[in-house]
DNA sequence: CCAACGATGGTCT
DNA sequence: GACCATCGTTGGC
């Protein structure tokens, strides 16, 4: 089941936390590619100097200013895309960094775009995910709910996953910034092997 | 194991 | 012109 539009209807550092668990989708025409979110990072309007949003609303980071639940995706380091939930209020730059996914379907297409086979080096950080899953900026500012792109419960893919434990959430200070290092607005599930860096 | 570094190009000052 | 929400490789221990 998708997530609907009250779901991302939270303050951005909850919303980070409850994605974790969530499956990330990109359905195309050959391959339905699948990632359970295991790492997350919120970034806020107010006080958050590490935001891209902190400055003010560009041609770059406007989807962080339109409303909750669509794609933010933006080029980094000139070779590698980040993809964001957008979140929080209309007018309030805010998002959630997608920072790892535990690959669940279509790991042989994952593996090709890598070039690599280790499944944990598929989607272990956020420029790795976006290349295994295929996302570009074709998907930036895009619905979240309704497009190729979209977002599911937790519950969901019971029949692609072994039965999940209660999930343990550890929260710490954010990786690869030089501003507002910190503050503990980055996300993971306690003892889950795919995440980017462990706590 | 690990720290250091280069690739590479758009964005913002 | 400096910076950058990264990654794979390299070279030292």
């Amino acid at each position: 089941m998708k997530l609907r539009k009250s779901d991302f209807a939270r303050p951005t550092a909850e919303l980070a936390k409850d994605l974790l668990g969530c499956f990330l989708v990109h359905a195309t025409q050959h391959a339905r590619l699948v990632g359970r979110i295991v790492e997350t990072e919120a970034y806020l309007y107010r006080n958050d100097p590490a935001c891209h949003a902190h400055r003010g609303m560009t041609k770059r980071n406007k989807p962080m200013f339109g409303p909750a639940g669509r794609s933010y995706v933006y080029l980094i380091y000139g070779m590698y895309y980040c993809f964001n939930v957008t979140s929080g209020n209309i007018g309030e730059g805010e998002a959630v960094l997608i920072r790892a996914l535990e690959p669940i379907a279509g790991i042989d297409t994952m593996s090709r775009r890598r070039g690599v086979k280790d499944v944990r080096s598929l989607c272990s950080g956020p420029g790795k995910l976006t290349q295994a899953m295929g996302i570009s900026l074709e998907h930036n500012d895009r619905c979240l709910r309704t497009d190729c792109l979209s977002i599911h419960t937790r519950d969901s893919f019971k029949n692609l996953i072994s039965p999940q434990k209660s999930l343990r959430v550890l929260a710490t200070t954010r990786i690869g910034i030089g501003r507002g290092i910190d503050l503990p607005l980055r996300f993971l599930i306690k003892d889950n092997p795919f995440v980017s860096k462990p706590a």
